[in-house]
DNA sequence: ACCCATGTTCTTTG
DNA sequence: TCAAAGAACATGGG
């Protein structure tokens, strides 16, 4: 489930983990998830000691102690884990590094395989190869409503462009725009500097949030839409309409329906569809 | 059996 | 060139 939380919870634990650690093998049981062949992907990791982790959107960095950086990018379904006898290899690992020392074994495990490993000179090279924004942790209100504003295209859209700002997913693009009451289909130009300002602040505070509950959204605040969707509140058997009430407004539904081909959710009262998008 | 899915990237169409 | 929709990717789970 990695969106930013995720992916920073997975930093934290392999931060933890490998920091410190030298490279023994690298074991490749699926080379579909490498973007870096697999002979250059040892070849640059064998030997090498983990000096460090860092995080840019949802883009994961281990530090390696010749400057080079391996990339980890999770997907839809990318998951990290550990374990110590190969018997133990958590179900879906694709790779995994074995940590001399620890005799530990950090997996990469991603059942759908749209996760990718790679090896890149730099954070920063990768973040410029890649044309990757600022991380939503990072960048400023100001930063942000000048690059919404200029642009005349769907808000949502916007908030899910990684080069815009880096590590917003589906999921908490919904949750951003329902606690700062604005419509998805609002227009980054139409936004006023008070209303990109909410945004960015709820950004940070659902971020925050995730962060601090390990992005088990179980455990987050009533107040948050996350639990209308329907993998919180699975549809029971025979029924189509899984949707619960706005935390706000217990009487009002959640809907759920489709911007930019993803399916999105929103209170019809808190977030007022905007003329332009009336259908 | 069918439909959906937390992401990214490319193609098509206007 | 831009914007928006659709598809593709690969696979599990409801």
């Amino acid at each position: 489930m990695p969106e930013l939380p995720e992916v920073e919870t997975y930093r934290r634990f392999i931060d933890e983990l490998a920091v410190g650690q030298t490279i023994a093998a690298v074991q490749v049981n699926d080379a579909h998830v490498l973007a870096t062949p697999e002979d250059q992907l040892r070849a640059g990791l064998l030997g090498r000691t983990i000096t460090g982790t860092s995080r840019l959107g949802k883009n994961c960095f281990l530090e390696l102690d010749n400057g080079r950086v391996l990339v980890l990018h999770f997907g839809m379904t990318g998951d990290v884990g550990a374990y110590r006898d190969a018997p133990d290899a958590p179900r879906f690992t694709r790779v995994a590094l074995h940590l001399q020392g620890s005799g530990l074994r950090l997996a990469f495990i991603d059942p759908r395989k749209f996760g990718r490993i790679r090896l890149a000179e730099s954070a920063a090279a990768h973040k410029q190869a890649k044309k990757i924004g600022p991380d939503a942790l990072q960048i400023t209100a100001a930063e942000l409503h000048q690059k919404l504003s200029r642009r005349k295209t769907l808000l949502k859209p916007l908030l899910l462009d990684q080069g815009i700002t880096a590590g917003l997913g589906n999921w908490i693009v919904d949750e951003v725009l329902f606690q700062a009451k604005i419509h998805p289909e609002r227009l980054g130009s139409s936004l006023t500097e008070q209303e990109s300002g909410a945004l960015h602040s709820a950004v940070q505070t659902v971020l925050n949030t995730a962060i601090s509950q390990e992005a088990n959204y179980r455990h987050f605040p009533a107040s948050f839409l996350i639990h209308a969707r329907e993998w919180d509140t699975p549809a029971m058997p025979g029924s189509t309409d899984a949707h619960t009430f706005c935390p706000r407004h217990a009487k009002v539904k959640i809907e759920k329906y489709y911007v930019g081909g993803r399916a999105t959710y929103i209170c019809p009262k808190c977030q007022p569809t905007p003329v332009s998008a009336a259908s």
